[in-house]
DNA sequence: ATATTTATTCTACGTTTGTAGAATTGAAAT
DNA sequence: ATTTCAATTCTACAAACGTAGAATAAATAT
């Protein structure tokens, strides 16, 4: 199952607070913000998908994030990459690579990472 | 306007071919194949969110796209930068090399390509 | 205690998506 | 010419999405 744009916009704010209340994820959203029945609604279809789960405190609960923000990434990255680019991670590398445009120091940057895991291998 | 899932599966389809008849796409799905009907509403869709056109030829079509899959994809890529990675695409360029694992020759050519692109600057 | 605020649930409704049958039309084959 | 085949259009329909009002219930403020 796979979280849809808004739900997306809103399992972005939950990771970076980690954990918060409704009142704290309409603070996360730019304005305008949505009403407070409609992210209420994006938390229940996110907790069917079990993408997120809560802890009743009184009425209230605190919403806390079940997947971690790398592993959903990967997996939707992995998608891309085997949707446009023949399943072939480098291809999609070389493209991103070009596409992208960062600047010399985050590509030596970017460099010295690769070096590292080249190292590790 | 985004192409859906489905949307995206021809227009990569599409992109391959860079330009074909209904029966051409048809060939271009793997099994199961889709209805032809599904495939002429993707068409239908797809023309007018303005990703496809094409050249009538007698009562049949000959589909071509109208944008190149690397624009496409560098605006995908892009959403996906500003929507996870706070707009950063250092952050996830070294969260990318992290979290798909390429083999040391991936690396390799990777390192190789970023060098070129850091001479270039 | 009572009024006010806030979170949750229920309901809802228009739009988009995935999928395809039926009908039609034009082209190709015999 | 008549049958056959393939592409297009029309229609349809269930599921998913984006969005939020109304009603309710609990917590807080005065």
């Amino acid at each position: 199952m796979q979280l849809s744009k808004s739900e997306e916009e809103l399992m972005n704010i939950l990771w970076k607070q980690k954990k918060a209340f409704m009142k704290d994820l309409l603070d996360g959203y730019p304005e305008p913000k949505p009403a407070t029945t409609t992210v209420a609604t994006l938390l229940k279809r996110m907790t069917d998908k079990g993408f997120v789960a809560y802890k009743s405190f009184g009425r209230s609960r605190e919403y806390f994030p079940l997947v971690k923000k790398k592993d959903y990434f990967s997996k939707h990255v992995n998608g891309l990459i085997k949707n446009f680019f023949n399943d072939s991670a480098s291809q999609f590398a070389s493209f991103f690579t070009t596409a992208t445009n960062l600047s010399k120091e985050e590509l030596e940057e970017l460099r010295k990472l690769i070096d590292e895991q080249i190292k590790s291998k």
